[in-house]
DNA sequence: CAGTAATCGAGACGGTACGTCCCGTCTTTAT
DNA sequence: ATAAAGACGGGACGTACCGTCTCGATTACTG
């Protein structure tokens, strides 16, 4: 019942589960607290309160357990509003939620400056980069559909016009992401790519 | 006579400007290969072909080295042509090239990746990123005062913009900037802060 | 069962007796090649096969690392011939074989020459002293038994003037120990201690 | 006038002999405190109020230094009474003296202590030891002449069974050396090289 | 329900870099 | 030329982790 996909049961005993998780939750706290390069296994074995050996049985190395540990990182859900203006704040806001209520905003750039180093962890960064590019991408191309903005306009340098101010001020600024950002930027965006930006209030 | 303010001349043998150098480029050099992290001082004490000692007695730690290591790439000259499509352009043209020729493209992010668990570091970027961003500000400023840009313009925003879509690009997709990108983005910037962007060709 | 006295066992891997051996191997050579004061523990470590912490592990400095050393040095076995002048020749034989064969007659002197520094080590020297005073001690009140020395002689400088000679050679004169020197010296011991000395040959 | 022997004045600041002498003292205070190994030209430096180089200029190295340091040590004065009992009393008084007023007794082991990976030094403490045993042998010899000895007594042996007790109390007893030895030890070594001894008091 | 075998916590293992100290030499200005 | 001061390249110090290994104990399934 336990056995996966008609595999046979492996003898002994099997992997706690519940050490798993020890093990990531760990390395998320000391992920925030010291960065990648600061992060010591023997620290992670320490606090999950496991043998050192017990983290090398499942992950080759740091990279690895790094990796899957963002993977807790919940992604942003994408709106679809039937307005990009709408659109767009509410993808910044929660941006912002999530950089504020999980160790991200100090997890990346602790990856980001290692990136150079790893081939690995910079192919791992790509695809986590690319999956929350996607939505935004979409996004705007449904803008492009809809008449809010012209058919000739560059949307992936739309996607960086967005993010590029959070960047500024997560990797430049390191104070804490404001929200009162957001309208600003999502207007500059949305004329910067040629679209109309509506009064409000 | 030799001693500027007044100062005497310290006894015993002065501290040699040459071997000062050797240090510095050896941890340019390492920094760009390894990151900071991975910056090991014995490292950069064998390949300036220096003792140990010698580096410890001029900096404190691998922090201070590191920044005034990163003090020696040339800042950027601020162009004042008379046009902020032009300024912008010219300016983001000879950040690509310092990008290029110099280790700032590997340091940079690696210096960033430490910053939340260093304070002292923090101040030194902050101060390093502060002085790259207000020749783009003052540029903005002329753009307001000839009327190329409303008067209530964002301009710390619009540093935000211009600096965005390179620092994703540096940091999240690793690859080269290229300075095909640099007439989108000026274009962009311009109208996102609600100036018109003339026909060219 | 295994545990003598109640203890339990230390979780953990166990320290392997091999590798203590193999340390203390090495700091013996290491004593005889380099003396005390230049025994490096990162030459014993080399030496050894071994992680210098695995040294710092056992033992918390260089001199009770020697100290253990120098315990391998085996004893001088104590005669009882029934005659004092074939006793003390017997002895006096036994400890030029291990002044030949074993490192004490470099180590010593390494040692003595320290033992104003450092406390710890004089009262080790102290004991290891004492250890291989008492068997000669006890041959001579032997012989005040038998009668074959008179009942108030002064049975530690008695130990004093058998061992003089051979420290003298030892310290001053650092050429090897030669045998030939025991008929005389146990002569001039009986003699200078008031017994009689029996014409041989 | 200064220049010795006919030869031509050194052009230049002449060596000052107060220096040669702060430094000499120095020496022989630092190594009473450290012993020979633990001698730093450093420390001797600092203690002497004088540049390293100002050291090494004057002495290859620590060791013609130290012996050049020890030769202000007095030599024994050998006594001639016209009885060896007297002579030998004499001479060990003012050896303990010499023990008690010198760093000898603390310089001396540890010099010892490195011979055997110094070849100059146990040259150097050859001729130190020598130097200290030929007096006691011509005492030997004058006794043999006057009949107190007789005309085969090993004096060689003799010299030994007299420095003996003394040597092992200073190397392996560490404690200081008592004057109440000296009478005990004359008497054996003359009845051990076969003399006799005369009842006093 | 004993036997089998992989997992677990613990920590020893060989190794590497740390930042400090002192070596013996060299370089400066002042005497 | 010698002096004090102290910078210089070098090498050992004792510490902290690295990633691997070896222990006894635990835990699940097998026969």
């Amino acid at each position: 019942m336990s056995a996966g996909s008609g595999g046979f049961r492996q003898p002994g005993r099997p992997r706690s589960d519940r050490i798993h998780e020890a093990i990531l939750d760990a390395t998320l706290e000391l992920l925030r607290e010291a960065g990648f390069s600061g992060l010591a296994i023997e620290s992670v074995a320490t606090r999950a309160g496991v043998g050192k050996a017990t983290i090398y049985r499942r992950w080759t190395s740091k990279l690895p357990l790094v990796i899957e540990a963002m993977q807790r990182i919940p992604e942003i859900p994408t709106p679809d509003t039937g307005s990009i203006a709408d659109d767009l704040t509410e993808v910044l806001r929660s941006s912002i939620d999530v950089l504020r209520s999980t160790p991200l905003a100090h997890v990346l750039p602790s990856l980001v400056g290692e990136r150079n180093r790893d081939p690995e962890l910079s192919e791992a960064l790509d695809g986590f980069v690319a999956e929350r590019r996607k939505p935004l991408l979409r996004m705007l191309e449904r803008a492009v559909e809809r008449g809010e903005l012209p058919p000739d306009a560059d949307l992936e340098l739309g996607v960086d016009l967005i993010l590029g101010p959070f960047v500024v001020r997560l990797f430049f600024t390191a104070g804490p992401v404001d929200p009162d950002l957001v309208q600003p930027i999502v207007e500059a965006v949305i004329r910067g790519l040629g679209g109309a930006v509506e009064q409000r209030r």
